[in-house]
DNA sequence: CTGTTAGCGCTTTCAA
DNA sequence: TTGAAAGCGCTAACAG
């Protein structure tokens, strides 16, 4: 018998051993030489032996018994909350990071796991991936909480979490700072603050930076110019037509995400507002998107790339069990303003 | 000895045996109860003492080693060219179906695993997941005709191809046909259409829904209104201007995807040209974005959800090894017209 | 340099 | 109703 049927297509798959007896030799033989194992030299006859019935016989290797052998997949997943602008960069950077260190990198839809609990079991303590990227969108408070007592390799990308679960995040807090700064700079003093949700970390670290560009330029920090919605367009919309409301409103505003900021041009827009020259506006994070909108938006563009690949290098780390540390912020390369038309000075000057 | 050490992380890892000896029974006994293998009926006694002793010990089943003694992985991946518009709704469509058919849904992103050929290897050939969907996008001509000789479970989306490989595709042709009748409809005669690039059969079933809708409109086409680019912004901009450029220019354009529309409507903005005013236009797929670009576009929103459903759906059947149709379009529910701002009647009316 | 021998953790006949 | 035993396809000591 030369290979047995398999599930599903009719495929035959050939095992090691099939190779072996083609090629006459023991199959621990064939799996040496087939890996390249340098602990082993085989003679160039023997190999050449092995290589060919290996060929002839269109053997494949089996991820499956392998990782159940070496008890590891060399599979790695990021899971994600849901596909968004930032994700594309962020997968991007770990895609080859992984690539490099032997994994085969898999993204997972957070919506579709269900809460990030469920995708832990699933994909890390069932051993379907050695460890697991947590993109922070998942990751809700309580759900963080929780990761405390959980074991498995995981690394929580863009959140501060309590427990002691390696992490990563982006320099946030530099990045609007620089944002902020890019209105300050164009003239601004009235300059609004389109956050995220309230209690999500990444959105405090970014209203840390826009404070502290207003405290440093000596402008007062207002708390009604601050205002908290979703990250998204609708969050965007409503935020900014709350701020336009205002006795007195902002002659700038600093989008804590993209979408938000696509919604804040909308509802300017709605309000019969010119981008820039009745408001401007600045994104956190950048995306060929913002190259088309009317007008063109300027962006604070984070190395995003750079966060996924560190965040693979720190998993990596800890599944071969080095040591390294525990939490890490991307600073190099520096987040950087990308001018388009959305900023100019105030109507007033 | 109750648990061994397991790579990484420092885990203990409990085994059906660890269970099994817990709870005074065999393995296979063990193994019965906690999949409440319904050929077998243990007393109810035993059943709980195996299940206390499962949680006392905090078992986990192995995925890797079910995965070999099955045959089968119970997931399935998607694979993506770069994610884009139209892949959130694809992937919810078919994460959803995976859940409920029991399989895992993994997404993998095209440019990082190589071309679809390495993917197919990687995930595929080598056992990683039951099946794969390959969304059209990864698929070059090239690699699709070299599609003929593969085995393995593979489902093709949105791309008519010339091999056996079982595929599924949406209604592009009517969906144009939609669109392009709501320009018709709106009293435009000089329809241009932004077609994708000429090699890519998605492209060429827009441009069959196009060309019927204009001739049944008794409307000539234009050889010089239809023009080929990239379906990304940039694309749609350099095509647009393309158009633009023309002795007589369109009125409207039909656009085949929507990042492509929006970079028409920059690419009109930058020619001082007004939307609907001087110039209408719609999009084929639909997003969130379209309702806050300036003017919000009019899309033809196509049933992708279904369409990621009902390819997972083919995928499973053919990886339990039912019959089923080799190609199947989605028809249901129809494409439909999202009306917004990007349409009017022809400024000459 | 190569073969022998155990597993990896689970499912699944086949007996009892 | 449960247990014993074989085996999924591979890797990894350990001999020789």
């Amino acid at each position: 018998m030369v290979a047995k049927r398999a599930r599903g297509g009719g495929r035959v798959s050939v095992t090691l051993a099939d190779v072996a007896r083609e090629a006459g030799v023991d199959q621990s033989t064939v799996s040496r030489v087939l890996r390249d194992d340098h602990r082993t030299k085989a003679t160039e006859e023997t190999r050449a032996r092995i290589r060919d019935a290996a060929v002839r016989l269109g053997y494949v290797p089996n991820a499956t018994a392998r990782s159940l052998a070496m008890r590891r997949t060399s599979t790695i997943a990021l899971l994600i909350p849901q596909m968004g602008f930032i994700y594309t960069d962020i997968i991007k950077g770990a895609g080859d990071a992984a690539r490099q260190l032997g994994y085969v990198l898999v993204v997972a839809d957070g919506s579709e796991l269900g809460r990030a609990k469920d995708a832990i079991r699933t994909l890390v303590l069932e051993g379907r991936v050695d460890g697991l990227l947590l993109a922070s969108g998942t990751l809700t408070d309580e759900v963080a909480d929780d990761l405390v007592g959980t074991f498995g390799n995981i690394v929580v990308l863009n959140r501060q979490i309590a427990s002691r679960i390696p992490r990563i995040i982006e320099d946030d807090e530099h990045g609007m700072y620089l944002g902020t700064r890019e209105l300050i700079d164009a003239g601004h003093r009235r300059i609004a603050f389109l956050a995220g949700p309230k209690d999500v970390d990444t959105s405090r670290r970014r209203i840390v930076g826009y404070r502290k560009a207003l405290k440093e330029a000596g402008i007062p920090v207002s708390r009604s110019l601050l205002v908290h919605d979703e990250f998204d367009e609708a969050g965007g919309r409503a935020g900014m037509l709350r701020l336009l409301a205002l006795a007195t409103p902002p002659t700038a505003v600093a989008a804590a995400s993209l979408a938000g900021a696509v919604g804040a041009m909308a509802a300017a827009r709605d309000k019969g507002l010119t981008i820039p020259d009745d408001l401007s506006i600045v994104a956190f994070h950048d995306s060929p998107l913002a190259d088309y909108l009317a007008p063109a938006l300027t962006t604070i563009a984070m190395p995003l790339r750079e966060l996924g690949k560190q965040a693979v290098e720190m998993l990596h780390r800890q599944i071969v069990g080095e040591a390294g540390p525990q939490a890490v912020t991307v600073h190099d390369p520096e987040p950087r303003i990308i001018r388009r038309a959305s900023v100019g000075p105030p109507r007033s000057l």
